[in-house]
DNA sequence: TTAATATGTGTCAAAAATACACATTTTAGT
DNA sequence: ACTAAAATGTGTATTTTTGACACATATTAA
């Protein structure tokens, strides 16, 4: 608190640099979930213009006294706040700063992701405030620049999926491995061979056989997996990568 | 032009908005170069508070009618004036935006980096205006967090180093797989055998033999080669990951 | 002429990636 | 009760990639 006191008057007698103190900065979430079938975007529409009535991606002024990431939780937190977000994967994208990219004024985005196990909750929820599971592959035209944000996070998603173990993170903690692999092809757009798929799942070791098999709607029973979080933990100090 | 004009009246007239409108926006650029041995990075001492005197990264507020991406840019020219920077490559980081990083105000950082192939004139110019390529693994403590941005910087150009041929990009055009080497054994801070790395990147298939050689200090003479970037180019369109 | 320093080259073994097919279990429909 | 459809789950052979490993040759400095 003083130091925002003392900053303000500095600002005030340095004339040289007031004049680049009338940015805003805002902080767009990009929020990916899994139904089962398909990867999702949540998004939602503005009440407000510029560009009122269009879809957007939950967004939010930053507020002086916040950091971003502060800032990004929060916004997380008020947009889907029946979700555990506490353990979720969230990861800062980009600034997106182009000098037109919103009509009231020069607006500085700063993009995030973050990765979240979607509840039934979640998806009656968002329907009745005014937002929409967007499917990952068609995501309709949105307000300002933030198509070209999803984009973005697409891309680092993907990456991701390369080497890390995000996809746990879009999977109910006990989940089978059809679910899985469904999942990898359709973060990463291609087609795995069943067979090698699950060879390389095992050959990480990091999946504990739960001894419990779930129904499916059709066909054989499936055999539950859950993720071995601190195997992984201690793998990861030493740098490792993860699977494709 | 007329849209700078339009937004100014609106946000005048949006009381609830406009608070926000009161955060700077800086670039800073973390410019990567290779002598022969190190890697280095540029630094400078600044010439005014807050930190008079203290070494910082080449850093500039952002104007309102420029973009991010002009702005480093411009920054990149009038640091190494003397560089081609044209091909050099550049790429966002992360916005920096802790809230108390910088004493005069809210300043949100937009931390870029590049890799540019150094000359003996920017090494001279860097002396004289009180500028230093500091080593990649000696790095003084800076003004702000700027050593957080460096930090940052040297994982993005690790995980870069391993998927894409930025190397080349720190390479004189013509280079020898002993330059090549020692390039990259210092920025993944890794050792590689010979016979295996050769074998590596010959099997990349994107060195041209220049069928030239170049005399070292002591020792035979080596051969020389270049990067084939139209090859890489066309590669690197289906998705196509270099060496390591 | 000698010592020091640098370049440049091939083979073998292990590990990882890829291609490929069928038996089993369960449900839905007749 | 039977059948068709849909899903799970499993092994082997081949190719490709990685990793370990040693020495002859050219050049310069002393």
């Amino acid at each position: 608190m003083q130091a925002h006191i003392y900053t303000y008057r500095y600002i005030m007698t340095r004339e040289d640099i007031k004049d680049y103190f009338n940015v805003a900065i805002s902080v767009s979430m990009v929020i990916f979930a899994f139904d089962g079938e398909k990867l999702r975007i949540l998004i939602q529409r503005r009440d407000e213009d510029p560009f009122n009535g269009a879809w957007q991606l939950p967004s939010r002024f930053v507020r002086p006294n916040e950091s971003l990431e502060l800032n990004a939780k929060m916004l997380l937190e008020e947009t889907i706040p029946m979700t555990e977000t506490i353990d979720s994967y969230s990861e800062q994208l980009n600034a997106f700063g182009k000098v037109y990219r919103n009509p009231l004024g020069r607006v500085v985005n700063v993009g995030f992701y973050c990765i979240v196990k979607m509840t039934d909750e979640d998806r009656r929820m968002a329907e009745q405030k005014g937002m929409m599971w967007a499917a990952y592959t068609e995501i309709p035209d949105l307000a300002f620049d933030h198509n070209e944000i999803i984009d973005y996070a697409k891309q680092r998603l993907k990456r991701r999926f390369k080497r890390r173990p995000v996809g746990f993170s879009l999977l109910p903690k006990e989940f089978t491995l059809t679910q899985l692999q469904i999942l990898y092809e359709g973060a990463l757009n291609k087609k795995f061979d069943k067979r090698n798929f699950r060879k390389k799942v095992f050959n990480s070791a990091l999946l504990i056989d739960l001894d419990k098999t779930i129904e499916t709607s059709y066909g054989k029973v499936s055999k539950l997996y859950r993720f071995d979080e601190d195997k992984y933990e201690k793998m990861s100090l030493k740098g490792y990568d993860f699977l494709f």
